[in-house]
RNA sequence: GCCAGAGUAGCUCAGGGGUAGAGCAGAGGACUCAUAAGCCUUUGGUCGCAGGUUCAAUUCCUGCCUCUGGCACCA
């Protein structure tokens, strides 16, 4: 059994309608699949939903719902999401399902055998109104609490602790030998930063269900769930466990789980891609829970940034926000798939503007690669009858050379300078039209032998571009391919090998790909 | 406060001890296959401030200023 590439967004928490965040995150993590794929690896995309909690309880109940009926409704909404954006997920994990349940109970029941858990009491300020304990922080500079939280009264209240404190130092020797765990490198950083200059607290992993009653019970006290930690990260594992992972079977060997009859090898997985903001749980608590179950580490963890809005912070409250879902209708879903992968790199913090939206748009898809391919097909068809020609290798190597860089690229989630040495082969096949001209060659007869190599050649160049652009558009590359008359989905790398498209071929009618668009983008809901 | 990182052309950024670079935006041009797209040429910068090391600093060092990120519950 072949290890599968296996990659994960962050299950995302059930309290409302997916926003930009969301829809980056899971793109890019699409686009890393896709680009994988490409490569030839088999890939397993994981994403989902965190549905247990407090404020799922009291939404659920302010709906008059029960938190199940709540959360179904709410997962079609974000099911129907990873459609809108095409994701190519093989999987969709929802924390309440029984499969995760029985995963998150068995891993659970083995740490308390094993020591790993005590009890204690906590004692603090307990908002009943706001059902949850307050912090320091959350004092006004008075001493007060804010009158919002209601009565606070002093509580004490026991419940069940992780041992974090013997884990410090392995999990320092582990980032430092492996410095793709953490990308990018000044997350990494921060997390040894963290690690070096501090000591880990044990960590409070139930509420009691008295209180909490919308979440996983403990299999060894029904008078708690388990809260956050050993709920949402375990989803990573939980579809591993329900699709027969060896590797996981051994590690929970009561787990209790339908039999499948191919099982499949996805642990561990490969990468998580994650928010800057989860990187602390990702990068410190998960490693540290596996560890204890006796599991492998994942490979990467890659945190992305987040986006502004005109160099703002993005929030409701100021109405300063952008629907995915409307730019999508508007635009087109590659051109949004385009801008957020384009725009920014994984990694930093991004700025999205309507302008810029627009700006590339125009200039790289409308412009750039739409009128490249438009132009191309144009001409075959006029001049040629759409016949492709015999084959000609004048483009051939410089595209070779591209198209090698960008294997490169996507091998290492390169995103940005993937699409920007993709778009060095869509300028070059321009700037080839102008220094041929076969509109010239075309008006004198004795230069036809001539024509017929640089139609092939931006022909070609056409089809590997559909190849090369693939996992970023998918829509896209399979509309290059209608109007080259190719069959396939231009999805595998080793197709943009040059010479793929057969001389004595008809290409269809040439479109326009992205058509021009001079008004602003709509980007409010 | 502490710990990182950054301040370079109008904008986004790359670079790096010895005549400052790219893309976009702006200006000019020749062309016409194409979504009036594309191509060529080109205007912009005392490289945050002040010192120091050096024959030579934007590049190394020190200090300062400004900004950003992190310092455990927001994609």
């Amino acid at each position: 059994m072949t290890k599968t590439f296996y990659i994960t967004t962050a299950i995302d928490y059930v309290n409302g309608q997916p926003h930009l965040g969301h829809a980056y995150e899971k793109v890019v993590t699409d686009v890393i699949s896709r680009a994988r794929r490409s490569l030839g690896q088999p890939v397993f995309f994981l994403t989902g939903l965190d549905e247990h909690g407090q404020k799922v309880q009291q939404a659920a109940v302010a709906e008059g719902k029960t938190p199940q009926a709540y959360c179904d409704d709410l997962a079609s909404d974000w099911i129907a999401f990873t459609k809108t954006l095409q994701l190519t997920n093989q999987d969709f994990v929802r924390t309440s399902q029984p499969r995760h349940k029985a995963v998150v109970q068995a891993i659970l029941a083995k740490l308390h055998r094993e020591g790993h858990f005590y009890q204690s009491e906590y004692r603090g300020f307990y908002s009943a109104r706001q059902e949850t304990f307050l912090t320091e922080k959350d004092r006004r500079p008075d001493g007060t609490f804010d009158p919002m939280y209601g009565e606070v009264t002093e509580l004490v209240e026991n419940n069940y602790y992780f041992r974090l404190g013997a884990h410090q130092q392995w999990l320092i020797d582990h980032i430092e030998a492996n410095p793709d765990f953490i990308k990018p490198a000044y997350r990494r950083n921060e997390v040894l930063g963290f690690l070096k200059n501090n000591t880990l607290e044990d960590l409070c992993i139930t509420r009691p269900a008295a209180r909490l009653s919308w979440g996983i019970p403990l299999p060894f006290d029904p008078d708690y769930v388990t809260y956050v930690w050993f709920d949402a990260l375990v989803n990573y594992i939980t579809v591993p466990a329900a699709l027969g992972d060896p590797l996981l079977a051994a590690a929970l060997p009561e787990l209790k789980l339908p039999s499948v009859e191919k099982p499949q090898s996805l642990w561990p997985a490969d990468i998580h891609v994650i928010g800057k903001d989860i990187l602390k749980f990702h990068a410190v608590y998960w490693p540290i829970m596996l560890k204890a179950i006796g599991l492998p580490l994942p490979g990467q963890i890659l945190a992305h940034g987040w986006w502004q809005k005109d160099g703002e912070k993005i929030s409701k409250s100021t109405g300063n926000i952008i629907d995915p879902i409307a730019v999508i209708n508007d635009w087109g879903l590659d051109a949004f798939r385009f801008y957020v992968t384009r725009e920014l790199d994984i990694g930093p913090d991004g700025n999205w503007t309507d302008a810029g939206f627009a700006s590339r748009y125009g200039a790289e898809l409308a412009n750039g690669l739409g009128n490249l391919v438009n132009r191309s097909l144009s001409m075959l068809k006029r001049y040629r009858g759409g016949v492709v020609p015999s084959q000609n290798d004048e483009l051939a190597a410089g595209t070779a050379e591209a198209v090698c860089k960008i294997a490169g690229h996507w091998d290492k989630s390169e995103l940005q300078d993937a699409l920007t040495t993709t778009w060095s082969v869509v300028k070059r096949a321009n700037e080839y039209i102008e220094q041929t001209a076969p509109f010239k060659l075309a008006k004198d007869p004795a230069q036809a032998a001539r024509l017929d190599e640089v139609l092939y050649n931006l022909t070609e160049t056409c089809r590997i571009l559909a190849v090369l652009i693939q996992p970023f558009l998918p829509q896209t590359s399979l509309r290059i391919m209608a109007q080259l008359n190719l069959p396939g989905q231009a999805d595998q790398l080793a197709e943009a090998k040059w010479g793929g498209i057969p001389p004595g071929h008809v290409v269809g009618d040439p479109l326009p790909l992205f058509p021009r668009r001079d008004q602003p983008p709509v980007t409010k809901a």
